[in-house]
DNA sequence: TCTCACACCTTTGAAGTGG
DNA sequence: CCACTTCAAAGGTGTGAGA
């Protein structure tokens, strides 16, 4: 076996890291080994800012205090046998959370009924090169923080499932198979960290973070696909500083309303209608009586007149809440539940089979139709498309005159601030008293939308594509120089946070990095960031680009960022750029060989389910039951190679290339391709993937290592898991029991390539760590001879 | 389907003004 | 010195023509 050798390295290159004792489980070891990026073993992050009562025990004692301590922190045992968490914990003291006390974090939405008008149509998000914000913006309060612990909070969106979508006959419609994903960043809050009180004190908005399909963007905006779905998720991460974010907690929490399309430009007429009638910047658009619109809707009088005779008999006998414009009063009955969840929120396995079909006709699920007749579109609308540029004069002329006589001044904070969205409201409530009086008013109901709940295995070919980023894409991104102007994972707002933000520790060395990538690579000093105002840099940062190997380091972590595909839904990378920036962090302090190590467990480190969780139950998770899927294991352990793979290629440009990342690359290459095209080649690599999920099996359940720590213990098969949502009281506490149920464990049959193999994953929202990384294959690989 | 220039709008902060 | 107003620049919108 390599052990040793694996541990005399992985303690030359981590501090905290201590000789691997005979009975300490091989996933811990290499948990330990690269103790921030332990993907493969579904590591909750957590855990390993758990330290072990006496660092020197590793063995039944300290698994039986880890095991009374887990206890007494609320976490779960698992059922599986003697391994504890402790198993999996190291002291990592220099990381550890200052004076922890228990906080029970409640995270509400804002603006939530306007979310739900444009969940009801199916919310579209203009994506430009340039970069579009969010509307409506994300914003969320917080309570139950720890008053005076710091926390970083942090905002990314993820593909909803792996489909891409058309604007067909006015409903959305599955298109086909997702193009390959974007990669992805993660947006850290420019506030963070900053103590719960500051947090709780006002809405946490996330307002500036930008949405583009500008791939090479070198902003730090979040990159999306066009016609895709896309979930934005909220995360709380109890830190004090961002090299703490991969040891530390994350809470995840997950808006089903939320969800989104992305396009280059608005397909439903009505979401048109609802943006320029609540957002202040498209005030200009609003039929004030002055506007380009005026002089359209004078064009288009004949049509609108025309709609509104539509429209006047399903007026008359509704509530004007829900029309297309209009926020609803607290008092709108919601869609029935039985008929209607989110038809976002579609089961992975139905997903699938719809991305198979490409005019599968299941539209009344998608789209405005789905929330046609809710919105007062009438049958005759329904039954025809008619031509974009007349219903949107249509929904148009609906608009009253009233609005022109509407204040522009804005809330004290902010256009999408609470007082402004409140005098949104109110202006909305107005329109629509307007609105009743020209004879408009409420629409029927949503139609029913059919949410599959049926957990049929997953891991089918659907989940492949999410892999399939193309070769251009890896050498772009893995291989390319240093100095190519990478795109940032890191939001520019970060670089213009004050002082007192991220600590010239953490942040600095990321600025510095992100300077030193973009500018030229790891030599690259501060000033030198492309695409990056790098005034907006510290001193702090000034100072670590120029020292060390840091920034070489990160620079690397941000190629792969930017260069591991997000999975698709269910699917694979969630947490690319947060580890990596952590990663990167972490790298920072130590030697050379180590960041290069700590970036090959960072690229690995990506691949995940936007939605699997982690094992660690104590973990707060979404405040929804996730209508989970679970990720395709064979894609999961695919990408993650693909990754490490490209990762490794990256690393070559290290000053010190480790041959180990060459070898996973060689190894995992073939493995990578299996997913990208299932050819001739393919059944080689299929061998070898199978080769390595039977090494993953051998080593962790056979072992009985509880990677997953589960009470359940192991699942046969894909987990079935409801797919319908289920809000809690307040919308944002954690679910008792639907969740913690999300936070076990599973193994999951594994489909795709070769015959079904079983791996241990869990399925759910918050851990980053769950991927295996070829670097973390590689010697188990060899030990066992595998082919 | 995407990009871009455009007009229109809000936001923000500096400058000016008056008490 | 402070509060308030005014102004201009910056930036956020959807539009619509063209690719």
């Amino acid at each position: 076996m390599r052990e040793p050798a694996l541990a005399a390295s992985a303690m030359a290159y981590h501090p905290f890291h201590a000789p691997r004792p005979a009975d300490f489980p091989m996933s811990a070891f290499l948990a330990a080994a690269q103790p921030s990026f332990f993907p493969a073993l579904a590591l909750p992050p957590g855990a390993l800012a758990k330290p072990l009562p006496d660092p020197g025990l590793a063995g039944a004692a300290a698994a039986a205090a880890a095991a009374a301590a887990a206890a007494e922190a609320g976490l779960h045992v698992s059922a599986l046998g003697p391994h504890p968490p402790a198993a999996h914990l190291r002291s990592l003291k220099s990381l550890e959370p200052e004076d922890e006390v228990e906080d029970d974090p409640k995270v509400t939405l804002e603006a939530k009924e306007l979310w739900d008008q444009f969940h009801k149509l199916g919310t579209e998000m203009v994506i430009t090169k340039s970069g579009r914000r969010m509307f409506p913006p994300f914003k969320v309060r917080v309570s139950g923080l720890d008053k005076k612990a710091k926390y970083i909070l942090l905002m990314d969106i993820v593909a909803a499932d792996d489909c891409r979508y058309k604007f067909h006959n006015s409903r959305w419609m599955v298109a086909g198979k997702a193009d390959p994903e974007m990669p992805k960043r993660m947006y850290i809050h420019p506030d963070s960290p900053a103590t719960g009180e500051q947090w709780m004190a006002k809405p946490v908005a996330f307002h500036k973070l930008k949405l583009t399909n500008n791939i090479s963007d070198k902003h730090g905006f979040t990159i999306l696909n066009s016609m895709h779905k896309y979930q934005p998720r909220f995360h709380i991460v109890r830190a004090n500083d961002i090299l703490k974010l991969p040891y530390s907690t994350f809470r995840t929490y997950v808006f089903p309303e939320t969800d989104f399309i992305a396009v280059t430009a608005y397909q439903n007429d009505k979401i048109t209608q609802l943006k320029i009638d609540n957002n202040p910047f498209a005030k200009g658009f609003r039929d004030t009586g002055n506007g380009r619109r005026e002089k359209r809707k004078q064009l288009t009088l004949p049509s609108l007149r025309l709609y509104e005779e539509h429209c006047k008999p399903e007026r008359d006998g509704a509530e004007s809440d829900a029309s297309s414009c209009d926020p609803p009063p607290a008092r709108e009955p919601p869609p029935s539940p039985g008929t209607a969840p989110s038809p976002l929120r579609l089961h992975r396995t139905r997903a699938e089979e719809k991305c198979a079909a490409d005019s599968d006709p299941e539209p009344e699920r998608l789209g405005e139709e789905r929330a046609g007749p809710a919105l007062g579109r009438s049958p005759a609308l329904d039954s025809s498309s008619p031509p974009r540029l007349t219903e949107l004069d249509r929904a148009r002329e609906r608009r009253s005159p009233e609005r022109g006589k509407e204040p522009a001044e804005s809330g004290g904070n902010g256009p999408f601030g609470l007082r402004s969205l409140e005098k949104e409201r109110a202006e909305a409530r107005r329109k629509d008293e307007g609105r009743k009086e020209a004879g408009e008013g409420k629409e029927p109901g949503l139609a029913p939308l059919v949410v599959q709940t049926d957990s049929a295995s997953p891991l089918g070919a659907g989940h492949l594509p999410g892999l399939a980023f193309s070769g251009h894409l890896h050498g772009q991104q893995f291989f390319g120089p240093l100095g190519a102007g990478q795109p940032l994972f890191l939001h520019p707002g970060q670089f213009a946070m004050g002082p007192g933000a991220f600590s010239a520790m953490g942040m600095g060395h990321l600025l510095a990095s992100v300077a030193g990538g973009g500018g030229g690579g790891g030599g690259g000093g501060p000033g030198t960031a492309t695409g990056l105002d790098a005034g907006g840099l510290g001193p702090a940062g000034s100072a670590a680009s120029t020292a060390g190997p840091f920034p070489f380091h990160l620079s690397q972590h941000m190629l792969a960022s930017q260069g591991i595909p997000m999975p698709t839904f269910g699917g694979l990378f969630p947490y690319p750029y947060t580890y990596m920036a952590a990663a990167a962090a972490a790298a920072s302090a130590l030697p050379a060989t180590s960041a290069a190590a700590a970036a090959a467990a960072a690229a690995g480190s990506l691949s995940r389910s936007p939605f699997l969780g982690s094992a660690r139950p104590r973990l707060r998770f979404s405040p929804y039951q996730i209508p989970v899927s679970i990720p395709p294991s064979t894609s999961l352990l695919t990408t993650g190679l693909a990754a490490e793979g490209s990762k490794a290629a990256g690393g070559g440009n290290s000053r010190e290339p480790s041959p180990l990342p060459e070898l996973a690359l060689r190894k995992v290459g073939a493995s990578a391709r299996v997913a990208l095209s299932p050819g001739g080649a393919a059944k080689e690599a299929a061998s070898e993937l199978q080769s390595i999920q039977r090494l993953w099996v051998q080593l962790e359940i056979a072992q009985g290592v509880a990677l997953c720590q589960s009470p359940l213990g192991l699942a046969p098969s894909g987990p079935s898991l409801p797919g319908q949502l289920l809000p809690q009281e307040d919308g944002l506490s954690t679910p008792p029991h639907p969740a913690d149920r999300c936070l076990q464990p599973q193994i999951l049959a594994v489909e795709g390539v070769g015959e079904r193999q079983v791996i241990p994953s869990d399925h759910r929202g918050v851990c980053p760590f769950l991927s295996i990384t070829p670097s973390q294959l590689l010697p188990l690989f060899e030990a066992c001879e595998c082919p």
